[in-house]
DNA sequence: AAATTGTCAATACGAACGTATTGTAAGATC
DNA sequence: GATCTTACAATACGTTCGTATTGACAATTT
């Protein structure tokens, strides 16, 4: 018999069970049954607890992006020195990157989220806020550095953070594909941050 | 009645309609019935010139693949003159870029078959493959203007080369949700080219 | 002209899907 | 302790899917 759960308990439960399979699988593998099963909880359940498929999926997405933007978050605020600007980017962008087997797994997920999001508007959404909170997470970063010096201050900060945002971006996935190799990767973004915290 | 076509055509008509479909409301939403509505011919058709779903699919994305190849290829050989290097790869990485609506198309297309890849090492192949020439574009490009020397020939070409490109690549996606608009991306792009190819 | 091959069409079939319906049992409320 | 709500389960329904089957008709070959 299953165990009565608690019903945030259990939908997480469910949500971990979609993300499982949308990174072995893909997204269009995803059945209401593959997941009631994966969560080890009847059809019935997961009906009870999402209405609709559209509205598990969903569920689903702001759960994988709320955890990994809390554990980006944790990733700074646990620290009991603030580590230099630099430091702190190099950082955020290394585990960005899929060099860790839970990474790779979060960005296979993520890129079938977005697949979807390119037709379904109300994944979009999600998607453009979670960019935008990147976004201006490294343009304070690249504003503060600039502030102590550390950074040219003549330089447009929106600019600076397009380009080594975009730069990350592009290599998350070609490293997912192997198309680059984690070291490449990391050369690549400590070459662009090399010229952009030199002094001039 | 059905005109009868030759097989080739026939063939490309079916993955034009297969290409418009998953334009349309994404890769999953692609079914043999729709795409046989679209293309305007028989569900027995399109299973006489494709055995399989996967295999009209594998067909679509080498369509799209070598169409969209062909087209960059001609934006540089139909030319009088060989123009500069650095105006060479501005005119590439502008027309990667999703600022027409034909592009913006395509890579909507191109998302839905990435997603896919990251399940089905079939297409994963063709995906690498194309990456890889673009790449080996871009260094040749990179290579050639470091030998007349408007980019320092004391770079790493290969170094160089994943920069820009990483960094267009990230703009492709983020400029096609409107996260940046074209003007962004391109400013970013020249800004970039700019510092590559300043003289010492 | 007959036979063969290639192209397209119509229909059928079994499987898998999302969802609806109904039932059961455990806590919570009174 | 009776009632009611919530959590879960079992099953059924109608649809859509990929694919198989069969046949008609045009083009080509002999």
């Amino acid at each position: 018999m299953t165990q009565r759960l608690d019903p945030a308990d259990r939908k997480q439960a469910i949500a971990d069970a979609v993300l499982a399979i949308t990174a072995r699988r893909g997204l269009e593998a995803v059945s209401m049954r593959d997941v009631a099963a994966e969560a080890h909880v009847s059809l019935g359940s997961v009906q009870h607890h999402f209405r609709t498929k559209d509205e598990m999926l969903l569920f689903a997405c702001r759960y994988m992006i709320n955890r990994s933007q809390t554990r980006a978050e944790t990733l700074f605020t646990s620290e009991p020195e603030a580590p230099a600007t630099r430091l702190v980017l190099r950082r955020l962008f290394e585990q960005m990157l899929p060099l860790t087997e839970e990474r790779r797994i979060a960005i296979r997920v993520w890129i079938a989220f977005l697949a979807r999001a390119v037709v379904e508007p109300a994944l979009e959404a999600f998607m453009r806020q979670t960019h935008m909170n990147t976004h201006q997470f490294i343009a304070a970063q690249i504003r503060q550095a600039q502030h102590t010096g550390e950074i040219d201050d003549s330089l447009d900060s929106e600019r600076v953070t397009r380009a080594i945002f975009m730069l990350v971006e592009g290599l998350v996935s070609h490293v997912l594909f192997g198309h680059y190799t984690g070291e490449q990767a990391m050369q690549t973004i400590d070459d662009h941050l090399a010229e952009l915290f030199k002094s001039p």
